[in-house]
DNA sequence: CGGTTAGTTGAAGGTCTTCAACATAGGTGG
DNA sequence: CCACCTATGTTGAAGACCTTCAACTAACCG
């Protein structure tokens, strides 16, 4: 049985009960999620393979640390939050992944997640069950280019990560997420400005390698400096240059 | 003009002069750079790409960020260090490569090295130019099959290495790359117990997030507490068990 | 052999953490 | 719908760990 699923929304706030088929030539996260120079013959292909039948509730786990890989996974609606956890308990956010974005890349090394991924609220995810994939790449060389180039990507952001966490002040570190954030939202064509963090304090000190008491006390300064106007969750970026200029990380 | 190489070894010390062809299918290291299910005909076909002409002196580069990215570099003596430059001229060191390693894969995002790499020591390597390996692994699904995991597996470590610098103390991250590094020396069948160190204490203070005196007085204190006998560059492992309740890592 | 680079050690200082108390938000049942 | 309860977030004070600055020693290289 196939499940006919709502169009691809970044939030699940206000979900549209039309049954129709999303697929990937009409979604309207492909330039970010396959900016590919695809026939439309060879999207069709691709779009056969993917699976929609997976709405995640808040908390709800998309897969786990040494579960079995299957298949790797893009984000239509929500927020998605990947973490390992350490032989003593404590957890480790790796990533958080927005609409358009790609996850369980990880797994594929060990044919096991090497993470686990849980929403942070409702969500949609695209299933791309790998093994299909493998095997349409190996016709379509601009997907397996596209997929190369993923995986490549992956390893970029995780190095940035890497120099934040080595090199960077607690301040420059928060502040980065926040201009992260922000130009994930512009890419998805929303507000730079203003936005909604869909991740608690504590899920940002644990990718941030910081405790939740000093991403507070960060935020408090941003916004004593007026960088930043926070309300809880609700960020505004009152002072951009000001934030770029506090992220010191040049470029 | 073919330049026939010397076979492959761990350091270049003891340079063999016999003139004759290395290939993977001979390669003693090749269990660790290609272990694959390939056929021998296969193996043939990928050796065809590989172009093994590059011998590098110490401190020379392989290739520099934003080069033009061509190859993926399979290491077969020395150890190469990857790096990265941020904008206030600052290194980050991404990882240390030894024989049997690959990398560069991080330039396939952007067509363009993400980082720099050079040599710690002389040092030899295997040109894997990209679009022939991309070509192969269309007609290979076995190939193709291996660099996505290796692609992965280079993910999983940058991950590890997030999870060190957001988590753990000076110790447990000095440690934790002595445990790694011992690790890899055994997997090429070297001691795990004794070796020198290819790299310099600033660029273990660079790769751990780490002030140079910071990662000096750990190694007096590992000495001390009879962990290590650390003499400069040469290390020896005395209490390998110790090592592992000090690097904290579980597992 | 001299000069430079790399590594060690000590003392002082800074940044982030820890511990603790309090405030606010969010969800549930009366 | 409000009261309550728990989870989440904020703020302060003390302390720990790593860094910074400085001096010195040891190794390396021409």
């Amino acid at each position: 049985m196939t499940i006919h699923l709502t169009r691809a929304q970044d939030t699940a706030s206000n979900p549209c009960t039309h049954d129709y088929q999303v697929n990937c030539g009409n979604c309207r996260l492909n330039s970010i999620c396959l900016p590919l120079a695809l026939e439309s013959d060879d999207i069709q292909q691709l779009d056969d393979i993917i699976q929609r039948s997976k709405p995640l509730q808040k908390h709800q786990h998309l897969y786990r640390e040494s579960d079995d890989f299957q298949s790797v996974y893009a984000v239509r609606s929500g927020t998605i939050k990947a973490y390992k956890t350490t032989d003593d308990g404590q957890e480790q956010v790796t990533g958080f992944y927005f609409p358009g974005e790609i996850l369980g890349m990880d797994g594929i090394s060990n044919n096991a997640h090497a993470s686990s991924a849980k929403a942070l609220e409702t969500a949609a995810v695209c299933e791309i069950p790998f093994a299909s994939l493998e095997k349409l790449s190996t016709l379509m060389p601009n997907l397996q280019r596209h997929f190369f180039k993923l995986l490549s990507r992956e390893i970029t952001e995780d190095q940035q990560l890497i120099t934040l966490l080595s090199k960077n002040s607690a301040d420059e570190r928060v502040a980065a997420l926040m201009l992260s954030i922000s130009g994930r939202n512009a890419r998805r064509k929303l507000s730079a400005t203003q936005f909604r963090l869909p991740m608690s304090r504590v899920d940002i000190g644990n990718y941030l390698g910081l405790t939740v008491e000093t991403v507070s006390r960060v935020f408090s300064r941003m916004q004593k400096m007026d960088v930043l106007r926070v309300d809880n969750k609700e960020i505004e970026i009152l002072n951009p240059q000001g934030l770029q200029d506090m992220a010191n990380l040049g470029s």
